[in-house]
DNA sequence: CAGTGGTCTAGACCACAGC
DNA sequence: CTGTGGTCTAGACCACTGA
């Protein structure tokens, strides 16, 4: 229930495309048009259509004006922030979580360098595996800051944690780091998915801040190498050009 | 010499940020006082704000203010479309580009699958491998439609395409789409690259477009597993909220 | 309460495309 | 030339923060 107008003319449009109304190739009214219909300033339709320019539905051209691009909706990427849950979610897999672990812990050594913290910091610790046709493909390792997610239990954890975080503790997540690499498998790999005869894994390491900026949380998304892809979609900033 | 005053901020404030004079957790002059100083608008400091937000430089807060983030220069996407060589260039690494092929051939079957073009149409053939530190670690193979690039030569694969695409031909490169997996290494990995005995390589596939979006450039940038890394930096789209 | 960023208006001028 | 998108102005009101 928000009113941002320019927000509301994004998902019009981001409805059409995705619903094929609008197809590949077409032209959008003009901005002008627009804010007619609307009743709104070309400004605030510009805001609109460059959400959607950013998202990889249109494409806008100087003295031509805006076209709709080909986009299919589910190899796409709406950037890394989207959980595994809704990424399933959203191509209408099967798929299953397996809750391993939901403790709380300290640090250590390693973790304490990733959080930024010392090493006798209280911190969850959520280990799952993520089943999809009856594969163990994903093992996420989670960690936590206790100071700022004081409980944790196998129900949340088998649900979605980010669901918890920002529906039950009203928690505001602003942004997210993620460095993709791959690396030999351990032995956690090993006893927690099934990769069978594979020497490595696919590893995406997360920071995830707050909106105050504190790094919350830190993660390892452990992928098998045949089920893993990721998609990116990027613009040339002929902006910029320094 | 382009005179967008958002962009001045933008490149004002991102110079001071890489440079260390603004340190992380610093406080940005208020959006009004920016005005004043900039003596333009609001909407248009803005502007600016919002590029160094997208690009991981700051951090806006509602009612506090913009605040600086920590990012390592080097170590951060700038987004995909970023050449090989301006991405060597600014880690400052010595880095070496051997040419194997550049010749004009026919699309076949899987290329034209990929470009969505007949079979018979005349593409451009690129294989070149990177070497960094003494070893090849990168293997690109790209394809460019030749009714839109009608000449190359070594001279010019050996240095940068984009530039020479850019600058001599005057071609706008708009958008792209990049597919990240692993697959199996081929003989050309074996024989282009030195990967050992490792047994897959990552691929980056590349869908690049101009900026009439026609899919002018199919691309294969070909990792070794060790070498390989990805860094993506995400914001949570709270303004959305689907 | 004053200060901050988020949204929006009603104009203006420009650069570019295409006839 | 008209129509298009890109930039910018000089205001306004709102929601949020923190003293």
């Amino acid at each position: 229930m928000m009113n941002n107008i320019f927000v509301t003319l994004y998902k019009d449009f981001a409805e059409k495309i995705d619903s094929g109304i609008l197809a590949p190739g077409s032209k959008l009214p003009s901005e002008h048009d627009l804010a007619q219909h609307y009743e709104i300033t070309r400004e605030t339709v510009r805001k609109g259509l460059n959400l959607l320019a950013q998202n990889g539905y249109i494409h806008k051209v100087k003295g031509k004006g805006s076209f709709v691009l080909e986009r299919d909706r589910y190899n796409f990427p709406v950037s890394g922030l989207v959980s595994y849950k809704e990424m399933t979610e959203r191509m209408g897999k099967l798929s299953n979580t397996l809750v391993y672990v939901t403790e709380c812990t300290h640090a250590g050594e390693f973790i304490s360098k990733q959080l930024q913290i010392s090493a006798d910091t209280k911190v969850w610790r959520v280990v799952r595996a993520r089943e999809i046709d009856g594969e163990r493909i994903i093992l996420d390792i989670d960690f936590l800051l206790a100071s700022v997610v004081p409980h944790l239990s196998k129900e949340i954890t088998g649900q979605s944690i980010y669901e918890y975080l920002e529906k039950e503790l009203n928690l505001k997540i602003s942004y997210a780091k993620k460095v993709i690499s791959v690396e030999r498998a351990t032995g956690m790999d090993y006893e927690y998915m099934d990769i069978g005869e594979d020497t490595h894994v696919v590893v995406v390491r997360g920071y995830v801040h707050l909106e105050d900026t504190t790094l919350f949380q830190y993660s390892e998304s452990r992928h098998r190498l045949d089920k893993f892809q990721f998609v990116d979609f990027a613009r040339r900033e002929n902006t910029l050009s320094f």
